[in-house]
DNA sequence: TAACAACCGGAGACTTCTTCTCCGCTTAGT
DNA sequence: ACTAAGCGGAGAAGAAGTCTCCGGTTGTTA
């Protein structure tokens, strides 16, 4: 058991958890732990003294904000109209990405491949899957979209806030509704000529390398 | 006026240029020029005492296949079809990026900021435009799409293959298909609640320093 | 309030990665 | 056969990131 830490020490790990919490947030995993600490205040060995490298900080800050994403899917499945249901975990979830760069890449980096997160994940997939099942079978989803196709959707809509955030934050809801409208079951709708990616293939693709360029 | 080249030095100009092509297009305007030298099979000396830097090779390779994108945009307007019209434009331009992860980075960060790129992305934005315009016009495109939200679209396409790749290539079109059906005009849709970019602030984008992946 | 273990900051050692140069050897062209 | 043009690729130079080390400071306990 590891025996408290002074006062000082104790408040400095706060100050850092804090920056790299809003330095994730804005720009991303690949920041330097100098940085954060130079936002945070404090010096570079005491980062590195409080948290043995990245990695480490990173898994302490993203538990929780991955469990908070599936508890939306969860919850989404009580809404007593199934389509506001459906919109509303893909919006949850497009506000809790399009305001967390780290968070994305958490999730489609599968950062730190350790088993806590693994465990997240794990209830992930069978959420989606209850949430997409449930639309196509209220007849409001179109048949053909898939429950890997909402992580696809998430990484598209990122990607854009990312690229667009320098001259305007906030666009992405733009092409979410977009890509809704898309979805909603509909007449008149063009098959989707390929296959979505299965839960295997999608799985592979997390834990890769990260292709360069997120 | 240069004198020609000596008959080896035109081949492996050739080979260099050739080997550029393949590499940018999987893996994007990042490689360095020593790996596209070894995959010409010349020495890196060659490769600098060839073009100046990277950049240049990139300025050589890219100017006419930025034209041909631009054809495809003013060709799109005498199809009899206006949605069938549009609808081939952007799988045009879809398939050329799906394609050459190089052009995409050459489109989306304006690599080289020169002036004879800068020309062709000028012809692009009214061939855009009139596009757009037309598909509207006919009522077969949403009146609250706007030209800007092509190159986004592209972009949302583009890293979807980049990010699939590995375990399945040709995944874009899935993608392409849901956006185009959320695209076409219909009763029913949701506005789009937040203003497309205006030119001048994708401009802007574009000539940014690039944001840090992609 | 004295004494000391814990802690601090940050210079810099190390590593990795990329760009680009230099020079001894080879070869095309006359 | 001669020589200017060209070749290859080791490695110099620089940039960026990770992590260590140690002289000086501070919280804590007695």
């Amino acid at each position: 058991m590891p025996r408290p830490l002074r006062a000082d020490a104790a408040r400095n790990r706060e100050l850092l958890l804090q920056a790299a919490r809003e330095v994730f947030a804005r720009r991303g995993l690949d920041v330097t732990l100098d940085e954060i600490a130079r936002h945070a205040g404090v010096g570079v060995g005491t980062a590195y003294r409080r948290f043995a490298n990245k990695e480490a900080l990173v898994e302490a800050l993203f538990e929780d904000q991955l469990d908070r994403m599936v508890h939306f899917a969860t919850s989404s499945l009580h809404r007593v109209d199934t389509w506001d249901g459906f919109v509303g975990m893909v919006t949850a979830f497009s506000e809790q990405m399009a305001a967390d760069r780290g968070l994305r890449e958490v999730v489609f980096r599968n950062y730190g491949r350790d088993d806590r997160m693994a465990q997240i994940r794990e209830r992930f997939v069978p959420a989606m899957e209850a949430v997409v099942r449930r639309a196509q079978d209220a007849g409001v989803l179109r048949p053909d979209a898939a429950p890997t196709d909402l992580p696809i959707i998430e990484m598209m809509l990122g990607v854009v806030d990312v690229f667009a955030e320098p001259v305007r934050s906030g666009l992405y809801p733009r092409y979410l509704t977009l890509i809704l409208d898309g979805l909603r079951a509909r007449p008149g709708l063009t098959p989707l000529p390929v296959p979505a990616l299965t839960h295997d293939e999608f799985d592979r693709l997390t834990l890769i390398p990260p292709p360069p360029g997120l």
